[in-house]
DNA sequence: ATTAGGTTTAACCGAATGGTCAAATGTATT
DNA sequence: AATACATTTGACCATTCGGTTAAACCTAAT
């Protein structure tokens, strides 16, 4: 049955995947995992032989499917400020979507910084801001960004977008009290960051 | 023995920060905590009673730590540019002393949202960009900022200074190959994020 | 010196957890 | 129908972990 076959394997990634992302690498339980799958325990080690290599299998195919929202942007024929219009309207959609993912990703990092490199090289993102730059020489004459602010505007972009998910409980916590939804924010703030960024770079 | 009381309860404590921030609460292992601590595990229990109490403790001595570092911005009589370029640089001094909290603090909000609601009550934290507000009303007219998006100022604030530490690992390994090291990129980012905000908003 | 009470320890407990195994079940091939 | 092979299961194992207990230790007061 390579039919049945592989809906049992994906079963089981699809459920382990909801499970490390909710609880993390050490709080996840592999038996959550199998009855979340509906499936017994000890078809979950036939399958990945043991915890660390599902979470493995698991990990690197959700920082994949995150890293790689960020490299349309540079495929793109537009302007920088289109381009950043386009990052922040796709890049908080697709968190939108995903919310929990940025603060699993960013906590597994934390536990395990060896992870990266790892995935770094399996995924090419390097240099990508220097891509980026070249692109962009001739225009980038009428903004504050030169070669060696590069990281900083890139880091920043991330930010903007990413950390609002990650600290989500916090500002859901202060939002609450002035009375505007996490989602409302989320909505609001495609726009709101993509105009502070081109305006914080233009000269 | 008061004095000696103190010593070992205070040493606890310490080592118990030290292994909470550093693996998490899913992650710490008691013994490891008396063990760090040089203590025997039952003497654990006997000053905190379970691993949830002891975890709280420090959990609250941090965010509250934390959160008191956002707190003196608004009592300085300063204009908006002033106290923004006197925050990032204090609190990203703050981080670079303590860089695991911002993944730390993540992380367990994420884990377990419901004690953050508990913390913010303890911490007065609310509407605190109201009272900012109210304080530069006259001058926010220079700028593009109305009570509405102050959220997301203030997030975007707390974004660009927190998220460099709780995104380090993926930083670093790209810095990397950039040969810029972390600390130099942190160095200069309490100028470069202060410019950026103050850019970003002003009319 | 003895007592009393807080402090510290070694040994232990029960539950949970990651992982294994032999048996059972299903399935395609001959 | 019989064989061979992959899939699935229930029962089980060893270890780890948070937590407990009873006894030992220390110190200050009587």
């Amino acid at each position: 049955m390579t039919e049945n076959d592989k809906l049992t394997e994906e079963r089981i990634f699809e459920a382990a995947t909801d499970v490390f992302v909710d609880k993390g690498m050490d709080g996840a339980r592999m038996q959550d995992i199998a009855s979340y799958a509906g499936i017994n325990k000890a078809l979950l080690h036939y399958y990945f032989r043991t915890k660390d290599q599902l979470f493995n299998a698991v990990f690197e195919m959700i920082a994949r499917k995150m890293l790689k929202k960020f490299a349309p942007v540079f495929d793109e024929n537009l302007t920088i400020e289109e381009k950043i219009r386009f990052f922040f309207k796709e890049h908080i959609a697709f968190l939108q979507e995903n919310p929990k993912l940025p603060g699993f990703i960013l906590n597994e990092i934390n536990r395990n910084p060896a992870r990266i490199k790892i995935l770094l090289e399996n995924i090419h993102f390097e240099k990508l801001w220097e891509k980026l730059y070249e692109q962009h020489k001739a225009e980038l004459e009428n903004y504050n960004i030169t070669e060696d602010t590069m990281p900083q505007l890139m880091v920043s972009i991330a930010a903007l977008s990413v950390f609002p998910f990650a600290a989500r409980g916090l500002i859901e916590g202060i939002l609450e009290k002035a009375d505007l939804g996490f989602n409302k924010f989320i909505e609001e703030r495609k726009e709101f960051a993509a105009s502070f960024v081109i305006k914080a770079i233009k000269k």
